[in-house]
DNA sequence: AAAACATTTCAATTATAATTGAAATATTTT
DNA sequence: AAAATATTTCAATTATAATTGAAATGTTTT
């Protein structure tokens, strides 16, 4: 498309068989190489538990009724008159995030009354705030 | 499965045509009811806005180029010696972490070096503190 | 105990995301 | 300019998640 602009050569190092630029190359020396950037992130779980909470904010109807549920619990009657939509859809995302942990039902009489977890209210508040703080800094 | 045990009837309130635990009822009255509901809760672009941030983040391999890039920049290369895995694969979630955002490559000679963004490292080092922190606290 | 209500579960479908290997592009080296 | 290297793109497949409507469950009211 655009016309081509030769770069000036990549200076590169070669460490065991892997040819890296010099820029990475000398970060990558202090810290061990290869070897010592594996050892220096956390082992394979943490990231799967991380995806798992991550996966349950991953929808905007989830988002939604996390973000009604940390002012105050409510039953299932007035989470589907707020989301306006069918009851086992809605039931569908109360359960992902109640296996996420992210919230809990206790049936009272015919009602079942969702509350979030102390976990996720501290993070739905932190995440709500940056989103808060972006709206006024954008101009909105 | 486990013997029935009958609940006291639960005391109800009606508000327009919904039915509603009394519990539920007063702080629900105090918020200016549904309506009150849906008022108290930012519009739907920004929960669309914060689903694409966290389905970004809702895959273990993307979670960990993520803590990789945290520390320093690094070239695909070395992000495939560290993952482990074959290119196009790689590149495919390299793709989704810039769509989202996240993450910000230039090209440098043959090879991209990555970076993740101020706002991806922010809270990336949030996150990552909070898991540090459990992970104390359990005992691990 | 039958009817009514709130909610969940299930099975079928539809939609979205991830993986794979091959081909394409861009850059550098020879 | 041909060969080599780094990385991306593409098309096909496979896997996962979301939606839908009907049926089931548990609770209360009559």
């Amino acid at each position: 498309m655009s016309r081509q602009v030769s770069h000036p050569p990549t200076i590169h190092k070669d460490i065991g068989d892997l040819s890296i630029p010099a820029e990475i190359a000398e970060s990558l020396c202090s810290c061990g190489g290869i070897e010592g950037l594996i050892r220096g992130i956390p082992p394979d779980e943490v990231f799967e538990e991380m995806q798992s909470w991550y996966q349950a904010c991953a929808d905007p109807v989830r988002l939604k009724i996390l973000s009604l549920l940390v002012v105050r619990p409510l039953c299932v009657c007035v989470l589907k008159a707020v989301m306006k939509m069918a009851d086992s859809k809605l039931s569908y995302h109360l359960n992902i995030l109640k296996r996420a942990g992210m919230i809990e039902g206790k049936q009272q009489g015919q009602y079942i009354i969702y509350r979030i977890t102390p976990k996720a209210q501290r993070f739905m508040e932190k995440e709500l705030e940056q989103y808060e703080s972006e709206k006024i800094r954008d101009g909105y």
